[in-house]
DNA sequence: CACATATAGTTAGCACCCTAACAATTTTGA
DNA sequence: TCAAAATTGTTAGGGTGCTAACTATATGTG
């Protein structure tokens, strides 16, 4: 098979399975008012509280608009706070409440269960060198999109 | 480093991933009204014209539903065409529209340079080993999916 | 035949994700 | 100093993707 067609069934294929493990995920937690995006935002935020917005985003490597809705509906459920910042009033810090905590370990439990289950029989080996894979070319897609600045 | 943790940096890398490529397709072919699962849907149209809306969905691993919408942008932007099934009344068969035709290459020439360009500096054989790590994944997950309905 | 069941497509509603444009505030530099 | 530039968070709008519920048509079984 040449290299065209095989890049082409990568696309494909790293298409389909990150869909289908999001909806996964979705499925095991919606029952708990919770998402993957989500999810990811808490597990961050339990490790390091007290982020702003801005920090939060580039963390998870979203958008800044894309985070204010993930707060909106996390903050609806009770699993955040928005607090001011005491240094920059424009900023606003974000800390777990209560709820957040304790949902935040849930998450952990299922995604944890979760990965258990689906790497089941792939060895580690495998797992490292896919990684090393997608994060270059997360790389390369990230430096082709930062070219639309230049036209 | 363990295996769980591993695990974790995996799902990580192909979410960021995975929205990076999509996000760098979509800013190259925004100009001409067309997106990445637009862009899916005519090339396999343009190599299987006369498709059920349901054939369509299943080969791009997509609901009913969501099929629905993106033919319905797609024919407003007069890619596609719905035509009436002479065997079975439900059914609507999708054939591509000169324009449609026109476009379908358009997308292959823009995908093959992308592809060119993300895949440059990675060898085949490391491709094809993701393919066969993603299509398990995917796999595993669309059997978790299944679960649901056992409830 | 008649009724139950299955299938094709649609609509509605929720959640992401992005870009673009905006207000408030802070920082920078002439 | 003080106006220009950068940054923080927001809203608006477009485009996925899913599930659930619905209509119309086909099919299968008594």
């Amino acid at each position: 098979m040449n290299k065209d067609a095989l890049t082409s069934e990568f696309l494909e294929a790293l298409t389909n399975a990150s869909r289908k493990i999001r909806t996964a995920f979705n499925q095991r937690v919606t029952a708990h008012g919770l998402t993957y995006p989500r999810a990811r935002a808490l597990l961050r935020l339990s490790k390091k509280p007290g982020m702003t917005q801005s920090e939060l985003a580039c963390e998870l490597e979203l958008e800044q608009a894309t985070m204010v809705r993930i707060l909106d509906r996390m903050e609806e459920h009770g699993l955040v706070e928005r607090q001011p910042d005491p240094k920059d009033r424009r900023a606003k810090l974000i800390v777990l409440t209560p709820r957040g905590t304790e949902q935040a370990a849930l998450v952990t439990s299922i995604g944890h269960s979760m990965r258990l289950e689906i790497f089941a029989d792939i060895n580690s080996e495998d797992i490292a060198a896919g990684i090393q894979l997608l994060n270059k070319l997360g790389e390369r897609a990230m430096l082709m999109e930062d070219l639309r600045d230049l036209t």
